[in-house]
DNA sequence: ACCTGAACACCGTTCAAGT
DNA sequence: ACCTGAACACCGTTCAAGT
């Protein structure tokens, strides 16, 4: 598919190791093979390079992950708030942004405290659901909160597609907890899928909140 | 304090190894000293024996960590929800959830995916809210959800505690991001703690907003 | 039944030595 | 400037040998 670009005759061939290449190498690998698999001995053996070569690109295998959460974060979707009324848009988006990281669900704890000045595609997306707020009337002073609560609640819900499906199986304590193996039971019978209906009920629930009690 | 008890003449004395004894060191050394320190071989030394010895009463470190769990557990208070209105009670019951995690993030990731049969505390506090919900009319099939949901925003929130407090400091693109530049000047101009305003609302918010949606 | 000590199979990371 | 190979300081876990 690619073609081998032409080489000067004295420059010595070496294997093409920068950011890049790294990050999108690590991508593969933990998507392929899941994040126990993401190890710098593995990842370097899938370059073709020993191990202490990485160090010469990247000061830490923290740092490998947010280079690794940087590219993931393209796959969240903000064109949403070009083209649906605001809280239509704030619940395409931040459900985009749940099944991405449901996907990573060890890169939460990264993303969850990295600074924006180390992410540019997180500070963009901010950026473009700041201004959403802000032309749809929400008062300065509540924009960031509104976010930060929004995230905190996507990051959980992320987490939470982790659980297994019987999470909830207490029929060794049935008798001593009979409203909760009966909620169990009637959620069950309505054939959703607990995590996706708890995020979406939730997601409504604060969006429409949030909405209103920021407005001015 | 505690005084000893007369032991019979032929039983040699040993260190008494049990999970009572190993959860609560456990424990002590986390909040002591952070959870890097909670490793197998320093928690072995702290209770004065071999390393290997643990694993004749615990059979993992995952499993050491739901142990944790189940004892952090108790600090959750939901003695709330006998005083309070229902509102209020998951209110002050997410705030006391949340603020218990939040001193015990790394075990945030293994709280939301255990298995309830895994934690008699925490299928006692379910019974407990799932009782409350009910009792306050709401749906029966809305009742689980209704806890996931703010389980997840509890836990994301926890996790938020973790980051630094210049987590939005983005003066090298501040022009590429005026709106979210503005509002975070305008957030911090408020003088609240940006984790805990964003919780506060967030938290108002899903609450009005899953009983109004989950009523009969 | 339960503990020790050595070992195993990994980790992430450093660093002198090479080119 | 960047790579290799060996080494370091850890991990969690296993297991034969002891009492």
């Amino acid at each position: 598919m690619s073609e081998e670009a032409p080489r000067r005759a004295g420059r010595p061939r070496r294997a093409v190791l920068n950011r890049e290449r790294i990050a999108s190498h690590a991508l593969e690998l933990a998507s392929a093979d899941g994040y126990e698999a993401l190890t710098m001995q593995r990842l370097a053996k899938s370059l073709g390079v020993a191990a202490s070569a990485l160090y010469n690109h990247v000061s830490s295998k923290h740092d490998l992950l947010q280079w690794v959460q940087e590219l993931v974060m393209t796959d969240v979707d903000t064109t949403v708030f070009d083209t649906l009324e605001i809280s239509e848009a704030l619940i395409e988006w931040a459900t985009s942004y749940r099944n991405v990281f449901a996907q990573h669900i060890p890169l939460v704890p990264v993303i969850a405290v990295l600074p924006v000045s180390d992410s540019p595609r997180t500070l963009k997306m901010y950026e473009r659901v700041a201004e959403a707020l802000r032309d749809n009337g929400l008062k300065a002073e509540a924009i960031i909160p509104t976010i930060v609560a929004l995230e905190s609640f996507i990051f959980g819900s992320a987490m939470d597609t982790a659980a297994p499906h019987d999470i909830f199986d207490a029929r060794d304590h049935k008798d001593a907890t009979p409203n909760f193996t009966q909620a169990v039971s009637d959620q069950r019978a309505t054939g959703l899928n607990t995590s996706d209906d708890s995020f979406q009920r939730g997601l409504h629930a604060m969006v429409a909140g949030l909405l209103a009690a920021g407005s001015k």
